[in-house]
DNA sequence: TTGAAAGCGCTAACAC
DNA sequence: GTGTTAGCGCTTTCAA
């Protein structure tokens, strides 16, 4: 009943457990007579042998395990709990399908641990919405060498990329047009403080005319203030909550969490989804395979479609 | 900038590394005077010292890592890919509080691979939304020993605590009340078939006053076909689909995906939510710490709120 | 072509 | 009190 090792099937198959190995991991610079090699795939399948991951971990200091830590602080609104759910769905399959395990892991946010990183010997690590004045505890990590990026978070380092949605283009150019510029602008409550800051400055609108998203009572009470007034709403979960106060018409709604099918029908949308997806995830296979391939520019922006 | 082993510390401090081990994991069979152990915790400290759990896991036999393996097929509706972000998010956030990692993977519905679950030596295992006609590849995993608890699935076995939804309370008792049968019924669709079969039994309604959710298209046909009619749906994120080709107010949805907020606000609702939750958690925390901690009946039946 | 053995970093039994 | 040492299961060098 007890779990098989290499030993036991090297002894099964009268051979060592150097040869098992060999065979097992199809060692290319070994050359192994067939009919070896039958005895211990023979072995091995009687024995019902999985390898031991730990163990291999150990020597080959490579774990295959990738952490995706998500800063969380206690008590979130739904828009918050839901923001990444489609982000790590997609990174989770693609990188399982590619043969690694994710570490899922929630941070606080107001004290980040990052120990799980060297404790697992994470082999590449995504870190999403981490606030800046925490980010210097991380600083250190680098000198871990694991690839690591950074998601929705405007931090004041050089050494890590940084994957961000371009809400400066969306809105410039797509939204708060010089001829229709009385808007109103309702922004997700990020952790990174400076992605809200700079999203509030790119739209370019008064103090008044934007809401930070805090709890529905607060949103309900900027809403009745901006009777007749369109929106531009960050999150669709925000939206949703948004269309119980106002006419979901006069929304324009920017879906950063991956669900643009709950935006109220009549509301006007744009999003960040797939595309966002796909560059992350491409860009830290690529870290992964050359931990130096860097370009100067970390910040690795994305369109909305 | 090599990471620091014991060995290292041991160097440092003048000690060897079964003292560092002690003194590191507070011992408590072994005593040790409090001028060493100031020597060791300052080593440890100076060199950063962090623990490298592969290496304690191979000797431990236990690794603190949980797996939450959610069935998966290509190409979900969105109703899918978020219906577990919730209870994931809660389990996640709550087994990272007490100490453990939490590995999260997603397994071909079709053609499931518990690999994983000995190879990374899981102490603790939710299977979700597993197809029963696949789950014979799993009951050899009872030999392992390891605690796992079948999520939203009707399993023909004894062995594995199972958690689900209790649905046919709900619809006997609070819904379909015998004086207003008149009803339609959206059911969720799970990988798990049993579990469709069994609510379209217990909903006692006609073939006809049944739709099992695939795609948007056939879920708009089905209600053209309802006009006037009330209707029962489970799983929010399809009711928010749903009140796009009828009225809202007519409905009744059955929040099994963690976000009731979405539902349309003139629609009736019920929720399984936080208290699954925790259920679920309560009894993964007591069957790790007494694996054969077995009440003959495997079923936990949740009550909606 | 095969195997003995060193060692990855850690714990714990046992000797001193 | 402290250190020595034998593993945990695996990969890989080097010798046979």
């Amino acid at each position: 009943m007890k779990k098989a090792t290499l030993k036991d099937i090297a002894n099964l198959a009268q051979v060592s457990v150097a040869t098992v190995s060999y065979v097992l991991n199809n060692v290319s610079t070994q050359t192994i007579p067939e009919e070896t090699r039958c005895r211990v795939l023979e072995a091995s399948k009687e024995l019902q042998y999985i390898p031991n991951l730990a163990a291999r971990s150990l020597v080959m200091q490579k774990t295959g395990l990738i952490g995706i830590l998500v800063n969380r602080a206690n008590n979130e609104g739904y828009w918050k709990k839901f923001r990444y759910a489609a982000l790590i769905e997609y990174l989770e399959r693609n990188l399982t399908e590619r043969g690694y395990h994710v570490v899922l892991s929630s941070i606080d946010a107001s004290a980040p641990r990052l120990d799980i990183i060297s404790e697992r010997k994470l082999d590449g690590v995504f870190l999403i919405d981490v606030r800046s004045d925490t980010f210097h505890h991380i600083s250190r990590l680098f000198s871990v060498g694991v690839p690591l990026i950074v998601i929705d978070s405007l931090i004041d380092d050089s050494l890590f990329y940084k994957v961000v949605d371009d809400y400066e283009q969306l809105l410039t150019k797509h939204i708060t047009t010089p001829t229709s510029s009385n808007h109103y602008l309702i922004v997700d409550d990020f952790n990174n403080i400076e992605l809200v800051s700079s999203i509030k400055k790119v739209s370019a609108l008064a103090i008044e005319d934007i809401h930070v998203m805090s709890n529905e009572q607060e949103l309900r009470l900027f809403l009745n203030r901006q009777k007749g007034r369109s929106g531009i709403i960050i999150n669709e979960y925000i939206s949703v909550l948004a269309a119980k106060y106002t006419d979901p018409s006069t929304l324009t709604v920017i879906c950063n969490a991956g669900c643009p099918d709950i935006v109220p029908t009549q509301a006007k949308l744009f999003t960040y989804g797939e595309q966002k997806y796909e560059v992350t995830l491409e860009l830290m296979l690529k870290l992964m395979n050359n931990p130096l391939s860097g370009s100067s520019n970390k910040y690795i922006k994305i369109q909305a479609e």
